[in-house]
DNA sequence: GCACGAAGGACCC
DNA sequence: CACCAGGGTCCTTCGACT
């Protein structure tokens, strides 16, 4: 289709800012967790096919994450090749790849050019950031990330013994949310089609998600995670940050041992098991929780020897916030490792915003906040629902109708109220598009949600259905507070 | 010139 | 046989307003 898809937003690319302006990130502030963002991505240089398997999200299901001992890669990477391609989300795939391509050049252009100048001014500038970076460490905590093993199957195979020792997976034909190890090896992940996987390993046993059940698990977990830390933070129903610093003063215990013993009572209590990484604070913590899964936990000395060492070969992608796109744009400038980020701090500091600087020194310093708390206010609450095909303005009605009064409920459930109200549209072609409205008073039921929403539909209506053929729509509310 | 609402993205689970 | 979720958070850029 035309180019109108390719927005014309920037990329992280500032010269916009001078260091001097730099802010100390507060202290509770944000998730030190969250990465650059709106950042393009690079791509093919020739060939579509084959360069897409390998450079796109499509192909970057089957490689990556461990557990493939059992199969041959390549071969995962053309089943689920196979079963996408021609679809309308490979389409967008591809669509969206070559836009990151064309971002992607631009960079580098700019990149060479400033490769060839002179940047010592700018260096003694860039040490100085890294230098407050630096101020920032603080190795007076011990931090633990607790990530349950694949945890909505586990908890299905605990109750089904029938599954056990079979590939299995939870979600539905659409979309599976979690995959026993077993189901791994044949390369069936997480955020998979139900019915590629299904082209991976014939025999997977696909069981329906029970959120119910997995919150009433959830809540166990997190009752032991009190014991060690009341003010803990959940991250999701499986994941949690605890800081034990507290807890270690009043026994005579090694925090590997206190761990032990939270993924022994999870357990005992449970039957479910956990892995966990211990580290000075939550992002060698998570990144630590990952090293020895399942089961396993992995220790990370509060020592700054000990910290650059394990980061500074470590992949930029290990970076919780770094994901595919910023992993690409880093790998083109030749950045793969987190030593890497620091060796080219210059070109980094020239190349990205501000904020994304900081972000990415920080990272690679192995600097991050160990501030654990439990009380945490929601921004917004959303709900959405993906279905066929609607060619007539009243079925978008009808749908609205619905989706209005699910929310209306949920908002009530935990006496929220707020003033936007934001649409999703996804077309056919699995575009995206987002249309919000603000009012001046708060609003919570379901009828103001509606007239609302009706509204922005309306006056959208003409523009977006008329782009698609038919098949699939969705509308999503946000009512932000 | 600024604060802010709106739209689009990147990422995470 | 067939055709890719749903809930959230944060960051950037743009432009109408004052």
């Amino acid at each position: 289709m035309e180019s109108d898809i390719l927005d014309s937003h920037g990329f992280l690319i500032g010269e916009e800012l001078e260091g001097d302006d730099f802010h100390y990130v507060e202290e509770d502030q944000k998730n030190e967790n969250i990465g650059p963002s709106s950042i393009p991505y690079p791509s093919s240089t020739g060939s579509k096919n084959n360069d897409l398997i390998r450079n796109s999200r499509i192909g970057e299901l089957a490689s990556n994450k461990a557990g493939l001992q059992g199969i041959d890669k390549e071969k995962v990477k053309q089943i689920i090749y196979e079963a996408s391609k021609n679809s309308a989300f490979y389409l967008n795939e591809e669509k969206k790849d070559e836009a990151l391509s064309i971002k992607l050049k631009q960079m580098m252009k700019k990149y060479e050019s400033l490769k060839k100048q002179n940047l010592s001014t700018i260096n003694s500038k860039v040490d100085n950031l890294v230098q407050v970076a630096e101020r920032e460490r603080d190795l007076s905590h011990i931090i633990v990330h607790i990530d349950m093993d694949a945890f909505y199957a586990s908890i299905e195979e605990r109750d089904n013994p029938s599954l056990r020792n079979k590939p299995m997976a939870v979600g539905d034909n659409s979309m599976l949310t979690t995959s026993n190890y077993e189901a791994r090896n044949y390369g069936v992940r997480s955020a998979m089609p139900g019915f590629i996987a299904k082209k991976l390993c014939p025999e997977l046993i696909i069981v329906p998600c029970n959120f119910d059940k997995y919150r009433a698990v959830s809540k166990q977990i997190r009752e032991i995670f009190s014991r060690y830390d009341p003010d803990y933070t959940p991250m999701s129903l499986d994941e949690a940050y605890l800081d034990i610093t507290k807890y270690l003063d009043t026994i005579d215990e090694s925090p590997d041992n206190v761990v032990e013993q939270i993924r022994r009572e999870i357990h005992e209590e449970t039957k479910l098991t956990a892995s966990a990484g211990i580290a000075a604070n939550k992002l060698l913590a998570k990144i630590c929780s990952d090293l020895n899964k399942p089961n396993g936990q992995y220790r990370l000395q509060n020592n700054v020897d000990d910290i650059m060492n394990f980061i500074r070969p470590l992949s930029v992608r290990k970076i919780p916030g770094i994901g595919r796109v910023t992993e690409r744009i880093l790998n083109e400038m030749d950045i793969k490792t987190c030593g890497a980020i620091l060796d080219n701090r210059v070109y980094i500091h020239q190349m990205f915003s501000s904020s994304s600087f900081n972000f990415f020194i920080r990272a690679a310093l192995g600097i991050g906040s160990n501030i654990v708390k439990t009380d945490h206010k929601r921004k917004s609450k959303s709900i959405s629902r993906t279905f066929s095909s609607l060619s007539k303005p009243d079925d978008l009605y009808e749908k609205l109708r619905e989706l209005a009064d699910h929310l209306a409920a949920d908002l009530l459930k935990e006496r929220l109220q707020g003033k936007t109200i934001a649409i999703t549209f996804k077309l056919v072609n699995f575009k995206m598009i987002t249309r919000e409205r603000s009012v001046k008073k708060y609003i919570h039921t379901a009828d103001d949600i509606y007239n609302i929403g009706k509204q922005v539909i309306f006056i959208n209506i003409n523009r977006i259905i008329p782009l698609q053929t038919f098949e699939s729509t969705l509308i999503t509310f946000i009512n932000r507070f």
